[in-house]
RNA sequence: UGGGAUAUCGCCAAGCGGUAAGGCACCGGGUUUUGAUCUCGGCAUUCAGAGGUUCAAAUCCUCUUAUCCCAGCCA
């Protein structure tokens, strides 16, 4: 009975739908292929959930995990671990074990030679900045290297020397031999392999020399036998070039490359080397901060996985540049925690009320729901007692008729408890209100007051001394502007209102909160313990997402 | 006259020659011990623009305009 939760129809699923029904194709093979520089954010989910969607939605397809490793300088095994946690976490499993372009290095060599044989590459001795100067630019053709038609024994010789560590970095590369006058740049003789001394995380120091991203892409995704191999659009000029490189060695599997427009979010980062730099500068804590666009900063704030992935689904994939609202997302978050939050009460911004008619020393235990909706949810105890806090929000001396919360000389719901009346109020030298003194109306716990009259406000409180204490931490968005990635200082657009610590309290029940298992305290937000900072002695708590606010005062 | 791509509601996005899906947002009504949820209703005579083909065009053709990507020994 269990319903397949297909995506909806995208111009993949209609090549994809396509090459199955002409038979180009049995099944379906796809990969997600990170590389192991940092971590995981908002962009790549939606490649996750696209790539390991498909597999999981037609049959026996597959999605490879595959680490696209050749760049040792500037990747770490850290970041490995920590991509395949974030994978898992959003809820997907690739299909038998880890892959790593790092694998196939021999038998990349092994091409790369056979390149050479063929006349259709060479070792060049041209440096960087000469290498740029006979590229030519966008409209002009670049010129051939004195070195492209040396003999391809030579080449031959000087390729296995390099990679016998005989030569210095930059002082000889690998090249493809296509077309230096292509109107396509990346055709212009590009690089394949490079020399770096440097320790990979993966093969240690068996190598020195590294291939580049378009010899080992294409050629990894052929020997895995990928059908369906999807990238973003900045990659559509090297498609030429995928092809070209699979066309002219001995490798049966001819993948296609489909290219799909990249997330954008609006006030959000999404470059690895932007969202690094605001770690650096300790503008935020961590990759795990709150605030952060990455899959383990979106967990830690408490979005459930299967939110992110719903948000995935429904910003569709297609060719066309966009820019997603953040309320696209935080509806899918709301929609998800509405549904599988239990419900708790907790006073943000405290003060004291004093039920004047309610004895001294008595407790009574009310029992609340869970849940308004879903009982199978349960239900939980408060303890009430003649003294309560609430809402610094939640009251006015005076207010008109909008206000539905406690009024001076007018009655208000305490949820799952009584009507109160505030009588008067008592403040401090400086003006502050420090205790709000009312009565209460014994006969209107789980009922409206017998004499008909209305009363339509409800605020939420904790008992005074029945409670725990809790740090909360109230998230807003990290940027000022919709395009942070725009700015020319984005010191400038950093909302310094972003993380702001409050010190409250929470019903009684809360001391076991599990770290990053979501509440709803109500009228308040989605909030969830902290997974770093919070303890039973000292309770922390993200504010996820705050509730729907139609009213906006 | 470098090359490659994209243009459908405020934001996403279906649509593939037969007369504009859906989601988010927004605006109204109802329910409500969360100003939440839920619920009902509204929200593109029009598909970047201009021509053309056709009984019929967002879908085909032509031209124009706008935007994005490409000159790392990064991925």
């Amino acid at each position: 009975m269990t319903q397949v939760e297909t995506g909806p129809s995208n111009f993949i699923r209609n090549i994809i739908d396509n090459d199955l029904e002409t038979g180009k194709h049995q099944s379906i093979h796809t990969r997600f292929p990170p590389e192991p520089n940092g971590h995981l954010h908002i962009g790549h989910a939606k490649s996750i959930c696209l790539n390991f969607g498909l597999a999981q939605d037609y049959s026996n397809a597959l999605c490879n995990l595959r680490f696209d490793d050749t760049n040792p300088v500037k990747e770490d095994a850290d970041y490995v671990a920590a991509i395949e946690e974030d994978v898992r976490w959003l809820g997907f499993e690739w299909a038998g074990d880890i892959h790593y372009s790092s694998d196939y290095f021999e038998q990349l060599y092994a091409y790369a030679v056979e390149l050479i044989e063929n006349d259709k590459a060479y070792v060049c001795e041209l440096n960087a900045e000469q290498t740029r100067e006979y590229r030519g630019t966008l409209t002009s053709s670049g010129k051939e290297s004195p070195f492209r038609n040396r003999p391809i024994q030579e080449s031959l010789d000087l390729f296995a020397r390099m990679r016998a560590g005989e030569f210095s970095e930059g002082s000889m590369m690998l090249r493809a031999k296509i077309d230096m006058a292509s109107p396509n740049m990346k055709m212009r003789d590009p690089v394949i392999y490079r020399i770096r001394f440097a320790h990979h995380h993966q093969t240690g120091d068996k190598w020195c020399i590294y291939p580049m991203y378009d010899f080992t892409h294409c050629i990894s995704d052929a020997i895995e036998g990928i059908t369906h191999s999807l990238c973003t659009l900045e990659f559509e000029d090297h498609r030429p070039l995928y092809d070209w490189v699979l066309a002219n060695i001995s490798i049966a599997c001819k993948p296609r490359q489909i290219e799909f427009s990249r997330l954008n979010l609006q006030y959000t980062l999404t470059s690895k080397r932007k969202l690094n730099a605001l770690i650096e500068e300790n503008i935020v804590a961590g990759w795990d901060d709150p605030r952060m666009p990455t899959i383990s900063g979106m967990r830690r704030r408490g979005y459930p996985a299967a939110s992110i992935r719903e948000f995935s689904k429904r910003i569709g994939v297609t060719k066309q540049e966009n820019t997603v609202e953040l309320a696209s997302l935080e509806a899918c978050v709301r929609e998800n925690l509405e549904a599988n939050a239990p419900r708790a009460m907790a006073v943000i911004d405290p003060v004291k009320v004093i039920i004047s008619n309610y004895e001294n020393d008595k407790t009574e235990q009310l029992i609340a729901p869970a849940h308004p909706k879903d009982e199978s949810m349960g239900t939980r105890t408060l303890p009430f007692s003649r003294e309560l806090l609430i809402d610094r929000a939640d009251f006015r001396e005076e207010a008109n008729k909008k206000y539905k919360r406690l009024v001076l000389g007018k009655e208000v719901r305490l949820r799952n408890a009584y009507v109160i009346k505030a009588e008067d109020v008592i403040k401090d030298e400086a003006g502050n209100i420090t205790e709000i003194h009312c009565s209460y109306d014994p006969e209107t716990l789980g009922k409206n007051p017998s004499d008909g009259r209305k009363v339509k406000g409800v605020i939420h409180w904790v008992d005074a001394t029945s409670n725990e204490a809790a740090e909360f931490r109230v998230y807003e968005r990290l940027f000022l502007v919709e395009n942070p990635a725009a700015a020319e200082d984005i010191h400038q657009v950093i909302n310094p209102e972003s993380l702001v610590v409050k010190q409250g309290f929470v019903e009684l029940g809360l001391a076991e909160a599990v770290a990053e298992k979501a509440y709803q305290f109500e009228r308040e937000g989605y909030f969830c313990a902290d997974s770093k900072d919070s303890t039973p002695q000292h309770l922390v708590f993200n504010r996820t997402v705050a509730l729907r606010d139609s009213w906006g005062g």
